[in-house]
DNA sequence: ACCTGAACACCGTTCAAGT
DNA sequence: ACCTGAACACCGTTCAAGT
């Protein structure tokens, strides 16, 4: 390959990139059905054409977004995995990864949730789809493993599979963002603080799966202390 | 109103149940995105004028479809509420009724997600919006009010408010639904019946309220045939 | 009074033409 | 070789005309 086409390359790097960008601030602004290619070409100064030259299809570019997003919670997972601690501490480092996660991208959980919905997979392209995956089995795994130590170690039941008990968690984090993302809902259960009710239903799954320390039993202040300042010095957004 | 008016005001109720019936099938074959309305037109039998005349959007009609399930799944709550029991008992006949609409609905749940995600609410009539938060805050009060009558005598800790309780119980089940609807997902953990998960994740979450009987302490086997025969007789689907 | 379906508007997608 | 933007296609929405 020659040096200008390494450059020609980085530059289109760097334009996908820009498109990705704006493509996530509209897709905030308005949502999935209101995101206009129009207004983004307008925005990254180059044409619809130009745009098509990057993404198959609209779906093709939503899924772009997604992916970019899912990659940054997959670094905070491994990061918040590495936390030196019992398992069940190391889990409750995930669940700070989460928060961080859900404060630096506020209402993208919509944008995930469009995805999981409609015929997008089908209009997306193979690569991006390829990519798509492996970011998430990245957060699986991440989980996965802490899982396994847990099992090894005792700090879980035998009965339990790491799987199984990865699901679980997986299910009730999808759950409290989908369910906190419902003004109606959060209205009628008188709750304002979706913060809050993420680490008290995790930490109820954690209780229900009999992962030790349990919650009565030991007191996390000084590990949530540890893991501020180990995993997230940079994190001025939580109290 | 003439004897006249009370026919046609019927026929015109007649005529919107049998669109949005069509509009559900539709919409579970192709997706909301590729929900044609001049397919629908001809399913019907009317042209897409007339749709107009009943829906006042896509969306409107949509969320006419979501609001219907609802209201099944609301009744199929309140059915299981009845149940005679100790509260948990009680709450594992919602775990039934949840299946039973899981079951009968099957792919629904997709409907349910595009719901939450976009601008769908700005763009449906009031009418239909108010329904909706109707049937919506009646599946809310069946279980709100066994996790008060738990909390009252005893079976729940009172340090746990009613509304918490229920909030948990709805993002576990969100949750489970979300997660086990991704192929993705359900192959990395290895999983295939989605409905064992459930009662698996919905047990867990009442565990980790300290829920009593906890699971450990009492078998559930008796409660289960007693549901099966009592509330839902007619359910051929489960095992 | 009720219903129709052709016409319109909007926007994702393509491609012939320009630099 | 790369980019453009006018033209096209599709489909949700409207409304003048028909019965």
């Amino acid at each position: 390959m020659s040096v200008t086409a390494a450059r020609k390359e980085r530059e289109r790097m760097v334009r996908e990139e820009l498109m990705i960008d704006h493509a996530r601030r509209l897709l905030l602004k308005h949502g999935y059905q209101n995101l206009n290619l129009d207004e983004l070409a307008g925005a990254v100064e180059y044409s619809k054409g130009t745009i098509y030259l990057h993404f198959s299809t609209k779906e093709d570019l939503a899924l772009a977004v997604s992916t970019r997003a899912l990659r940054e919670r997959a670094d905070l997972f491994e990061r918040a995995s590495g936390f030196q601690g019992r398992s069940r501490e190391r889990m409750r480092a995930i669940g700070f990864a989460c928060a961080q996660f859900a404060v630096h991208h506020r209402d993208y959980f919509n944008v995930e949730m469009m995805l999981k919905s409609v015929s997008f997979w089908e209009k997306a392209s193979e690569d991006r789809k390829r990519n798509h995956s492996h970011q998430a089995s990245r957060c699986f795994e991440a989980v996965n493993r802490i899982a396994l130590d847990a099992i090894k170690c005792g700090d879980l039941p035998r009965t339990h599979r790491a799987e199984q008990v990865t699901l679980a968690l997986i299910a009730i984090t999808m759950g409290t963002h989908c369910a906190t993302s419902q003004p109606d809902l959060m209205h009628l259960a008188r709750i304002s603080d979706p913060i809050s009710v993420m680490r008290f239903n995790q930490d109820l799954v954690c209780d229900g799966l009999g992962w030790k320390p349990v919650l009565a039993r030991f007191d996390y202040a000084a590990t949530d202390r540890r893991i501020r300042a180990e995993i997230f010095p940079a994190a001025s957004w939580l109290v």
